[in-house]
DNA sequence: CCCTGGCCGCTTTTT
DNA sequence: GCGGCCAGGG
């Protein structure tokens, strides 16, 4: 028996509940590791216990033993005891919880990270960075502001605010919006940032392009704004990390050597300049754990590139590549239709996901005649489910495009069945919450113009488009900010006649500003605010429907409380907006808890269910029109399908149909090719009587008996549950919403 | 400055 | 088929 031996037998003890492959993962600490994690391997566990196992044990491939302690641990081993009751003797280094950074993409996956690891090594979890790319880099930007010529208190814009400001760019500007959308203007810009192009290699790359030196100009005079407004975009958050540790070189080395392991996770998604960031921070030879999937790529489009998972070996130096195959989510047949389709892809690692439990049922294909009936079909086998002892939340709807769900969600609520749409509008982005959270960071921030702009307004004050460009034109003759020219207005002839008018919305706003930095509490501000500027009249005055509104300010203020009893006293307005900026998270549901999901298959990845539903497999439908001509984009879609198979654990509905209504007018789509793909023995075809043929009482839709369901819409933050409240933003739409019966009438 | 009617356009989405 | 957005009239 040889240590290395003993060894092993120890840590297979301790991690038995591990398979060998995610032993070996977690085992290895130093170097480069790509760890390659198929659908429902295990993924996050691995992640903690290779954080749990280098805090306990540090790498122990460099430890020695001498012969007699050998003779102990043999004795150890015997009598059940842990490889760490011998830490002194044999004087392993365990590694510090402040050495670890751990980067995911969501709020929600480094929320999990967190818990988890709070769960399992107490307090010393508080000290391992466990963050999203973009909080992380606001952090240490926030350091280092001044380095870039920004302040400390830079606000940082969502996308909302970017379209707000690239719209202002572009009428300024005098380009015709015909010519240059915004949306499109904006993707360029935002992908140009993915990969590094800040706005002067951008004019130099398309010197000689028309339209993209036109989007040039945009940019520059964007970026300039954004400067000027003290205000980086989620984009510019990693872009000028990178540039930071580029233009200091001792900034870097400061965070390569705190950083000493750096795990992240979802590696498929990352974008160019998440890529570079990882690079400078780890250097050539650091220790740097990615863990990802290349066959669950499905980001393109927002600038991942699944490059990066490709080549690792590439890019780092003596890089280990460990694959997690085995599943423990899905039965067999599944996982075999998900591997047969996933294999027709070119551009991709082997992988090949497998399981020790068995086959479990064939996977349903339907052919319908048209959405309703798929979505009829989808009713009928939620209510047999349910009729067998199933729950609601057993079910999940998956589909590409969300215009799939609004005839799913009229059957469903007709069926009288609970459901949910995930991922619609979040609360942060409700008109609303972005009103008042503009006036905190505002008061926050007054160089912020883009939200200054916003509110200025909001309540109606009259100040019209006319007296804002005269401000903005005051501002620039005189190098002055916004904010500086309404707060002197009454010095500026121009402004003369609106002087009232601006003067007292602009004293409001220097009396709020006062408030906060007397070190005001949060939560009164906050009162102050909606008091002092009147927001509740003026939504009761504004809205039909005024109270999903005032719920939803009143949730805020939740928020704000809970905020608050978790920072403890100085909780501070900017550190608020920092998280709310940054957390895109929201409200969770507190009654009912059983509920069939519905969202899109990208917001599905990384969920689970027993039963999944699939409508809409239809050439042009998915994979998407868009994509049908473009190999690469078609092999996009088909990580997509892969993605949406390995969702199920128990059984998959894969339906479509021989014509469906979309955008108005009638389609007869040919079955999606990724059915035919997966191979026919394990599929089991049933297709809905030609309603044509039906007795004219079997037509009729089943009850329309007028069922109450509470549809509410979530955001992702679906099972992390912290604050109890809820936005009912669409309960019984349905049935008020007149048209339904036409709708029936047109069935019949 | 606000309201309304007509017109366009329309995957996927986190931060 | 529907909603968001812009232009034009009140």
């Amino acid at each position: 028996m040889n240590f290395e031996c003993l060894k092993n037998e120890f840590l297979n003890r301790e991690f038995s509940e591990l398979n060998d492959r995610q032993r070996e993962a977690v085992f290895s600490v130093s170097g480069n590791l790509l760890i390659l994690a198929g659908a429902g391997s295990g993924k996050t566990t691995v992640i903690i216990n290779r954080i749990y196992f280098m805090l306990k044990y540090g790498d122990l491939s460099s430890v020695k033993c001498s012969d007699e302690l050998l003779r102990m641990l043999v004795r150890g081993f015997e009598d059940k005891k842990s490889l760490s009751d011998f830490s002194e003797a044999l004087n392993f280094d365990p590694i510090l919880p402040e050495d670890v950074l751990a980067i995911t993409f969501t709020n929600k996956a480094a929320k999990e990270i967190r818990e988890r690891l709070e769960a399992k090594l107490g307090e010393k979890a508080d000290r391992i960075w466990a963050s999203t790319f973009h909080s992380m880099c606001a952090k240490i930007l926030r350091i280092h502001a001044e380095s870039l010529g920004y302040s400390p208190r830079f606000a940082i814009y969502d996308s909302d605010d970017t379209k707000r400001l690239i719209k202002e760019c572009i009428k300024s500007l005098n380009i015709e919006e015909k010519i240059l959308p915004v949306k499109s203007c904006m993707s360029h810009i935002s992908s140009a940032k993915d990969s590094l192009l800040d706005s002067f290699g951008f004019k130099m790359k398309y010197e000689n392009d028309f339209k993209m030196s036109r989007i040039s100009q945009v940019y520059d005079m964007y970026e300039d704004k954004k400067k000027k407004s003290d205000a980086m975009d989620f984009d510019d958050l990693v872009m000028n990390t990178v540039k930071l540790f580029k233009k200091h070189p001792k900034i870097r080395r400061q965070y390569m050597e705190r950083f000493k392991y750096v795990m992240v996770d979802e590696y498929q998604d990352t974008s160019e300049s998440q890529h570079e960031l990882i690079k400078m921070l780890t250097g050539k030879n650091g220790n740097l754990c990615v863990v990802g999937d290349d066959d669950q790529s499905i980001y393109k489009f927002r600038g991942a590139d699944v490059d990066n998972i490709l080549s690792f070996d590439k890019y780092f130096k003596d890089v280990k590549v460990i694959r997690l195959e085995q599943n423990y989510r899905s039965s067999g047949n599944i996982l075999s239709a998900a591997n047969a389709v996933i294999s027709n892809n070119s551009s991709r690692k082997s992988k090949f996901l497998w399981t020790s439990s068995g086959d479990g049922c064939k996977i349903r294909v339907h052919v319908s005649y048209s959405e309703h009936d798929e979505a009829e079909i989808i009713s009928k086998e939620i209510l047999e489910g349910v009729k067998n002892g199933k729950k609601y939340s057993d079910f999940a709807v998956l589909y590409r495009s969300g215009i799939q769900s609004a005839v799913i969600e009229k059957l469903l609520t007709r069926n009288g069945i609970p459901f949910r749409v995930i991922g619609n509008v979040r609360f942060f982005e409700r008109k609303e919450i972005k009103d008042i959270l503009s006036y905190l960071s505002v008061i926050n921030n007054p160089n912020d113009e883009i939200r200054l702009r916003r509110i200025i307004n909001r309540p109606n004050r009259t100040i019209g488009d006319r007296t804002l460009s005269s401000i903005a034109e005051v501002a620039q003759k005189n190098n002055r900010s916004f904010f500086e020219v309404i707060s002197n207005c009454s010095k500026y002839r121009e402004l003369q006649r609106a002087s009232y008018k601006i003067t007292s919305f602009s004293s409001l706003m220097n009396v709020l500003i006062e408030a906060n930095k007397d070190g005001m509490a949060l939560h009164d501000l906050y009162d102050l605010v909606l008091e002092k500027i009147g927001y509740i009249d003026f939504i009761k005055s504004s809205e039909d429907d005024p109270n999903p509104r005032i719920e939803n300010i009143n949730e805020l203020r939740n928020y704000i409380l809970v905020f608050e009893s978790q920072r403890g006293d100085g909780a501070s307005l900017a550190e608020f907006l920092e998280e709310v900026s940054l957390v895109s998270d929201s409200a969770s549901s507190e009654d009912e808890q059983d509920f069939v999901s519905l969202m899109t298959i990208h917001a599905s990845k990384g969920l689970e269910f027993p039963v999944v539903f699939l409508p809409g497999f239809e050439e042009g439908i998915f994979p998407s029109q868009q994509c049908i001509y473009e190999p690469d984009s078609i092999e996009e879609e088909r990580r997509l399908a892969y993605v949406a198979l390995t969702r199920a654990k128990e059984k998959i509905f894969i339906l479509h149909s021989t014509s469906r209504m979309t955008y108005g007018t009638t389609s007869h789509n040919k079955p999606s090719r990724f059915i035919s793909e997966i191979p026919s023995n394990l599929l089991e075809i049933t297709k809905s009587k030609d309603w044509k043929k039906l007795a004219a009482s079997d037509r009729i839709p089943p009850s329309n008996k007028q069922v109450r369901v509470k549809s509410v819409v979530l955001a992702r933050s679906f099972g992390s549950i912290t604050r109890k409240p809820s936005f009912p933003v669409k309960t019984n739409v349905l049935f008020r919403r007149p048209g339904i019966e036409k709708e029936q009438d047109q069935i019949v």
